[in-house]
DNA sequence: ATCTATTTGCAAATTATTATCATTTGCATC
DNA sequence: GATGCAAATGATAATAATTTGCAAATAGAT
């Protein structure tokens, strides 16, 4: 028996692709997995739906690449690591974020800091073997 | 006597507002601003030079706000603060970004990074007295 | 002055994202 | 089941940022 509410079928499908995959993945990079399995899936649902996920703090952009953005859905202030070759978008999850971080940029700052993010770009395993 | 070369007259002046301003400015706010001294220069002339300067390591972008890319030609890795309210981009000079970082990302990911950001999002000082 | 290579302006093309609007869907009520 | 309503969705047009193509202008060398 099917148990779960079909109301937000695709909105959900978007939500828990984007938790379930750590690619960090662009608007159409949501919209290539889901049309598998919801080929009538739209491109501007995933855009609808993200916009509304970022400003109910489901779902952070992380960066834009390549002139497109990407999307993750774990909130926690966490590393990032960015492949100018392949346009990767990676979690570094070895680091830690020092927390006072944000308190230190708030004080020195006297912005109100809602967000911190770490991000470092350049060639990943497999890119800096192939370019030399 | 006009001293400086001809040559290169607004690819030279493109840079220079970017190493004379601090605002992280776009495209289109280099332009803006060129135009007062270069009335005929092109929007074209500026992203064509912009694109240039960064693969030459002469400026960076820093982050993409509300869609449009910004730049610096502050090459040193450093902080920024993003505010959602107005967008400008500033530094946090007062901010140290630990040089231990880098080489921590590199050890612990094995990729090869070239490049290290910080930036914070928030309300700037005048936004967070406007949007309580 | 002429030749050549580079730079630039202009306008069209491209790309990512947003807005519009008609249709569909899920659910509650009859 | 039929019906009504509000929200979600699909298709497509509109918008905005960036790029590209090409002819004209420019700088330096011959």
């Amino acid at each position: 028996m099917e148990a779960a509410t079909k109301q937000f079928r695709k909105r959900n499908a978007i939500l828990a692709c984007l938790q379930r995959t750590h690619n960090h993945p662009s608007a159409e990079m949501v919209y290539d997995m889901l049309r598998q399995e919801y080929p009538d899936i739209s491109l501007a649902t995933v855009y609808r739906n993200l916009a509304r996920f970022k400003s109910q703090g489901l779902v952070n952009s992380v960066a834009t690449v390549g002139g497109a953005e990407r999307f993750d859905a774990v909130m926690a202030p966490h590393v990032h690591f960015i492949c100018t070759g392949c346009d990767a978008v990676m979690d570094l999850p070895q680091m830690e974020l020092p927390q006072s971080l944000r308190a230190e940029a708030e004080r020195t700052s006297g912005c109100c800091v809602q967000d911190c993010r770490l991000t470092f770009t350049g060639l990943c395993e497999r890119c800096k073997t192939r370019n030399p």
